[in-house]
DNA sequence: TATTTAATGTATTCACTGTCAACATTATTG
DNA sequence: CAATAATGTTGACAGTGAATACATTAAATA
């Protein structure tokens, strides 16, 4: 047993990525993280100057994660139409909503304030640009005032979506048809087709 | 100075209301809560269960809070068109998660599960239960199934643009016009009439 | 009305948290 | 090789949610 490390702040990082995705957010202590990775409760401190930085790193790895989704899901390689491939990227967009909830909710929680951290805030800004491009790419063309209102209305369509689809809240219709999850299952893709509209 | 205060719990829950909307739910503890109505670190829990049961109380005050400015915005009494009063009702949607955002955030924080708080669950069924009838009135005979398409659309819709407005995620276009909040102030109307159609 | 009982508020304590200062160990470098 | 910087540990502090035992008052009952 050595007494360094090594590698301690990589492994706080991925300890507490680890701890975010299990308990969520609200249950990351840095003691917990610590202890994860085997190391004292104030170790972290030499690598983060308070909690928050760390949390930042998370969320920042959170951007980071969806970025690549997206990127992976809007990649020509496929050889589909920009069309699909915009649906394929809203599809991904909810599967990491979905997949990784908790990590989401601490990549939109308040608690981390994007404007102290710019890597956080580039990384939050580059899942965005993915959007930017495949729409560009669908409205060749289209004007910037356009782009970007269209942009906005997928991105808040999703997510609302994912919020949604963990609030529970739904109206007194018929529960079977009217949830949020069966508009995702069975009408996703017009539902998102529609959203191309403005 | 009597011993007893009369109406404790509801000073209790009016002390929280007004730190969650100065701090943020995550700066709400029990004690400035309890210091904010002049009584003792222990007296909430002759009232509470627990702290999340204050927190949830808060929260379900303001999911009563939204439905009625969406009652309000909805009302008949303006004799506007259906149609009109459902962008009133966008636009008091907006104007609640602006102007209360971090009621907003504890509201749909996953610090709460509204599973566990049967009355929060339906008071934030109720605010959505506006959407459903403004819908209904403007869709008459509409499909139960299209009707949940339409409410899901919407709230997702608003939803995520609450989100969005506070993010401060931009494209890398050009940043005047392409903010969100230049979506809300200047195309609102065309972008929420847009979300009629599906 | 008198007395019991339930409701409501307090004092004290506990384990846990983020953070800091002082110290120990190891790696780096001149 | 010695000095110094980097990295990890120990111990402490104030603030947190919560539980317990106790004090005071209101309500119910005889």
């Amino acid at each position: 047993m050595k007494y360094h490390h090594g590698n301690l702040k990589e492994e706080l990082i991925s300890s507490a990525c680890k701890i975010c995705e299990a308990s969520g957010h609200d249950h990351m202590s840095l003691r917990s993280i610590a202890k994860e990775a085997s190391v004292s409760q104030t170790a972290p401190y030499r690598h983060f100057k308070t909690k928050e930085c760390l949390l930042a790193e998370v969320s920042k790895r959170g951007f980071e994660e969806l970025t690549e989704r997206l990127r992976a899901a809007t990649s020509e390689e496929s050889k589909a139409t920009a069309k699909d491939r915009f649906l394929e990227m809203g599809l991904a967009y909810l599967e990491f909503g979905l997949e990784k909830r908790k990590t989401y909710d601490l990549m939109h929680s308040p608690v981390i304030d994007k404007v102290e951290f710019p890597e956080l805030l580039d990384a939050a800004t580059g899942a965005f640009e993915e959007l930017v491009q495949i729409l560009k790419e669908l409205f060749p063309g289209i004007s910037e005032d356009l782009l970007g209102k269209k942009c906005i209305k997928f991105w808040a369509m999703m997510h609302g979506l994912v919020g949604l689809l963990d609030m529970k809240i739904e109206p007194e219709i018929d529960t079977n048809a009217s949830s949020a999850m069966s508009v995702v299952k069975d009408d996703f893709r017009s539902f998102l087709e529609e959203s191309l509209e403005i």
